[in-house]
DNA sequence: TCAAAAGTGTTCTTATTACACCCATGG
DNA sequence: CCATGGGTGTAATAAGAACACTTTTGA
């Protein structure tokens, strides 16, 4: 194998084998959402080739000065105006021929956003942004029809094992949308009771005394999370330990 | 931004960012085994630089036309003599200067092995191979240490969530030799009516007409596990569907 | 006869499931 | 007055946790 000083930013020089360093690596985002019915995704509309014209995941290349979290965050903001969200890495796709120009090795990053309180706007390489349910998307450019249901996946065990909710509902919300929102994530009917008696024994939402208003049926009560209760219960997930 | 023509194997051409093609993409394995009494885990004392001289996880960088997956089984294979293992994806690390040399993104592979099946020896830029307990690991090459805490917090939810242990005990083994497992991973005790009866339950292990002999006590039974049940159990997972 | 680990059941508590009717509102 | 979704409780079952003594062997 061959030896070779390379230019290289930040550091002053590296002496790796030449054939392993013609390779990119990149991150593409999973932002889920949802709109008081069913779950969406933010797609972009790819301008350039390849895959000029195909929906696909915000993502893009990561600069080599930055970490790839990092870099998740900015080339999402970049490409769709969306910033200060919470992404979680979820996989590292790397088969040889994902990417028609060349070797692309990309880390799948996901989040989950209100979608009223997030503008999105299309910017750098996408043509357009928009949410699209998920029931709904079928072509998507490379392989991140792929990526999306790996993520679908993990969204599912996630909210097997911790509350979800915060990062998805509006501040106050009915327990049916918050039920709502459960069906839409784990794909089958939970009941309604049973539902309730579970969330609530949580101890990780506020009654108010606020209820719908304008509805054609008894409106129902207004409930906000605990924001400091939820939070503890996110980062220990639930306590498995003896 | 500059686009260039490189040559590419595999690929006839590529017209990517330049500055973006300086990078390597490596990969860890984290191979975990377990003598009867502690988790143990699989390193290599580094020949080359950096980090010469340091025992670290094997790893090393992947070709352009290799999938990730295949690379981490070929760089498995290469330093330690270990194949036909099955290898799951655990986390990609990434930040800037992880690797003194270059840029260089690592994903971290995992697996479980039989130590007493699976004879090791050190090649290519693997000096020494050997295997440690977990609990006397503490310096490391790289950041190796620290894919090392994420791929035990990974084994951890794992054990939780289905079946361990006909990957990494004997054919036959007792119960108290399961017990042990499932306490080294977890780091804590159970109580061994309790443990009994929960995995017999689950109808994965065969009762055999064979005892052990020669030990100072009364010979506990021997065990082994129903491969097919066992294996369909790993499939599924614990089912939490409604 | 002693040390060491094997083996074995019951009780209590908690979590999960299944299930049906009345209520408040707008149209 | 009707359609719509809101709201409520109980009983049965299953899972999990706590807990102590007898058995068999080799030394």
């Amino acid at each position: 194998m061959q030896l070779e000083q390379i230019k290289y930013p930040a550091q002053e020089s590296v002496a790796l084998t030449e054939p392993f360093f013609h390779m990119a690596f990149s991150v593409d985002c999973v932002i889920f959402g949802f709109d008081g019915n069913e779950l969406k995704i933010l797609l972009i509309k790819r301008g350039e080739e390849p895959f000029g014209g195909y929906w696909a995941l915000p993502g893009n290349l990561i600069y080599l000065n930055e970490n790839i979290h990092d870099g998740a965050a900015r080339v999402l903001r970049e490409l769709t105006g969306l910033q200060n969200v919470y992404l979680e890495q979820v996989e590292t796709f790397g088969t040889v021929n994902r990417h028609p120009l060349g070797r692309v090795i990309t880390t799948a990053y996901y989040s989950l956003v209100k979608i009223a309180d997030c503008p999105v706007f299309a910017q750098s390489h996408a043509e357009e942004v928009s949410w699209f349910p998920i029931s709904k998307v079928s072509d998507l450019a490379f392989d991140h029809l792929e990526i999306l249901k790996a993520c679908m996946q993990k969204l599912k065990k996630i909210v097997r094992g911790r509350p979800v909710g915060f990062e998805l509902l509006p501040p106050k919300f009915t327990l049916s949308e918050l039920q709502r929102l459960y069906e839409a994530i784990l794909e089958y009917p939970m009941d309604k009771r049973n539902f309730r008696k579970k969330i609530l024994s949580m101890n990780i939402l506020v009654e108010l005394e606020q209820y719908q208003e304008g509805v054609a049926h008894r409106p129902a009560r207004l409930y906000k999370f605990d924001e400091e209760k939820y939070k503890r219960f996110v980062e220990e997930g639930f306590s498995f330990a003896v």
